[in-house]
RNA sequence: GGGCGCGUAGCUCAAUUGGCAGAGCAACUGACUCUUAAUCAGUAGGUUGUAGGUUCGAUUCCUACCGCGCUCACCA
């Protein structure tokens, strides 16, 4: 017991900022000690079960007492208290496992003195294994009657409130694990993330595509518009970047023959923090040579339509107020030209025509008569006609776009690293997929002549002259890849966070990811710069 | 970063115009061998986020700070 002091004694040093409850921390560990004193051990190394608690409640869950009684079924299983009712000589309590609970039945005549002097040490949340038999009791609930009890293992902090359990959004997150006991619809969430995941991996690998892992750490952070984390490594004495894309190295390797290859890892973005964004967030990337935007469309397209039935098992799916249907035929297709005009405000006046992208002039004349239909709309003369228009398309059409909605063709200012189309070079062949009013896909036909991609960058670094941070920096060796020749490929990028947001009604990212970032914990350390109330 | 809101027992929440800081659950003691929000009797638990200010008196009013939420900006 000498390591439980020990460790008590470091964690309780953070006192309040640990939810250390005192008296009854101090409580339990008396209790452990007596449960090691019946001759269990505190902290066992294995416990071998017969079922789990979803396969009993599957396998037995239709079957009568009369069923259950001839022959009788013995069981081994675990599981994590959560309700426990004592009456004298006998009680109650519920195990739950795999987010599934099983009621159990403990009578002192069957479990004898040693086992019932263990059920009375027991708490909310401890873990215990269990051997009995099947029945129902009086009132028709299955049950395990108990005959054997193994204590597994000790729960020393008090769970939440089991009416309203956890609620409190900042413990929900700071302590997910809190959360993922005592919110089973949590624990949903998250089974239906790593299925998408699974989906996607299982629809990329059977078209032909190899998975890959490239570097998280950029000596140049490129392949997306946004600030980079910067970190240091110290032998190499070099400042490096927490990745914002794999787009570079994954053409890089496209480059080097392979044909048909994607990612499915972190990116990281030195941003602000909104229900949509999370400084580091889950892409998927792929590359497919020897097509163009218009190919690698339908890829992504056939994968979201797949993974949308693997993980709800339909192609309809909840959003707040309304159901997205993500069947084949309701997919939409349109220009970003299309889109403004389609989504153009009333009090606008007459919706542009073609023209009215042309030139410079046009497009400020656009701004003027959206702002004054009362929309708002980022507009800097100094900057290129083809941003604002991107600032035009998210201000007028982006919030209708809730059904799921291919834009294609983008202004060459705002898409660097794709093709030109042939005949409109302030054009590109660039496609995002919209739903639920977010953007959770982009893709385009990648650009890959190194010269035009040099142009590009420069251009690039003039804005990033202009002041903005975001814009691309040269990358030399890119180009040198480029200049080894790659094939024409089409490449897209697929936010999961968002498409697991969809998938699951869930309107804040923090809900899909499980330790989403927050402020760090105020927390009085062991070396002392604040309260450790009176300790 | 700006605006709005919130912070009271381990959890979920009360507290009248500024006037003794409370309840349920959880915990502890006792009773109870088919309960399921178990029940019954009793006990304990708080520097009301932090630091100042106004006041005879502050959970309540004011200021700053910390944390969280919503929202706007930026972004995917």
């Amino acid at each position: 017991m000498g390591d439980l002091d020990s460790w008590h004694q470091r964690y309780s040093f953070q006192g309040h900022a640990l939810a250390l409850d005192e008296n009854i921390y101090e409580i339990r560990r008396e209790k452990l000690k007596k449960i090691e004193a019946l001759g269990q051990p505190a902290y066992p190394r294995k416990f071998n079960f017969s079922h789990t608690v979803p396969q009993i409640l599957s396998e037995y869950g239709g079957q009568t007492a009369e069923e259950l009684e001839s022959p009788r079924v013995t069981v081994r299983m675990a599981g994590r208290i959560m309700a426990i009712r004592l009456m004298g000589k006998a009680g109650f309590a519920h195990l739950q496992q795999d987010g599934q609970r099983l009621q159990i039945y403990v009578k002192k005549d069957a479990v004898g003195e040693a086992g019932f002097e263990l059920w009375k040490l027991l708490d909310l949340g401890d873990h215990i294994g269990i051997r009995g038999y099947l029945f129902r009791t009086r009132t028709g609930e299955l049950s395990i009657h108990a005959e054997e009890l193994t204590f597994l293992s000790k729960d020393l902090l008090p769970l939440p409130e089991k009416w309203h359990g956890l609620q409190d959004v900042e413990l929900r997150y700071r302590q997910r694990y809190v959360d993922l006991v005592m919110n089973p619809e949590v624990r949903a969430v998250f089974l239906k993330r790593s299925k998408l995941v699974q989906s996607l991996r299982r629809y990329f690998d059977g078209h032909g595509f190899v998975e890959v892992e490239t570097p998280m750490m950029h000596p140049i952070a490129g392949g997306a518009v946004a600030r980079p984390f910067k970190t240091h490594h110290n032998t190499l004495d070099m400042d490096l970047f927490l990745r914002i894309a794999p787009e570079l190295y994954l053409k890089r390797l496209t480059v080097g023959g392979f044909d048909r290859v994607y990612e499915i890892n972190r990116n990281f973005r030195n941003e602000g923090i909104s229900m949509r964004h999370n400084p580091e967030f889950t892409m998927l990337e792929a590359y497919q040579a020897y097509t163009d935007y218009l190919g690698i469309l339908d890829t992504t397209q056939g994968a979201i339509e797949r993974a949308v039935e693997d993980v709800t098992g339909g192609t309809r799916t909840k959003w707040g107020e309304d159901e997205i249907d993500w069947s084949h035929g309701n997919w939409r297709r349109m220009t970003m030209r299309e889109a403004i005009a389609k989504f153009w405000p009333e009090k606008a006046g007459a919706a542009p025509m073609r023209e009215d992208f042309a030139s410079h002039e046009s497009v400020r004349e656009l701004v003027m008569r959206v702002r004054a239909a009362a929309v708002d709309v980022g507009y800097d003369p100094a900057e290129p006609a083809g941003k604002t228009i991107a600032a035009l398309f998210e201000a007028v059409a982006e919030e209708h776009l809730v059904q799921p909605t291919v834009i294609y063709e983008f202004p060459t200012a705002v898409s660097p690293l794709s093709k030109q189309k042939p005949d409109e070079p302030d054009w590109t062949e660039r496609f995002e997929m919209f739903a639920g009013k977010m953007e959770i896909a982009n893709g385009f036909s990648e650009l890959n002549d190194p010269e035009d991609q040099r142009r590009r960058f420069e251009g690039q670094l003039r804005e990033r002259e202009r002041g903005d941070e975001e814009a691309h920096q040269m990358d030399e060796d890119y180009i040198r890849a480029l200049s080894y020749g790659m094939p024409p490929a089409g490449g897209v990028g697929v936010g999961i966070d968002r498409l697991a947001m969809l998938f699951t009604d869930s309107h804040t990212i923090r809900d899909v990811i499980l330790f989403p970032q927050l402020r760090p914990e105020k927390t009085s350390t062991a070396e002392g710069t604040g309260d450790t109330k009176g300790k």
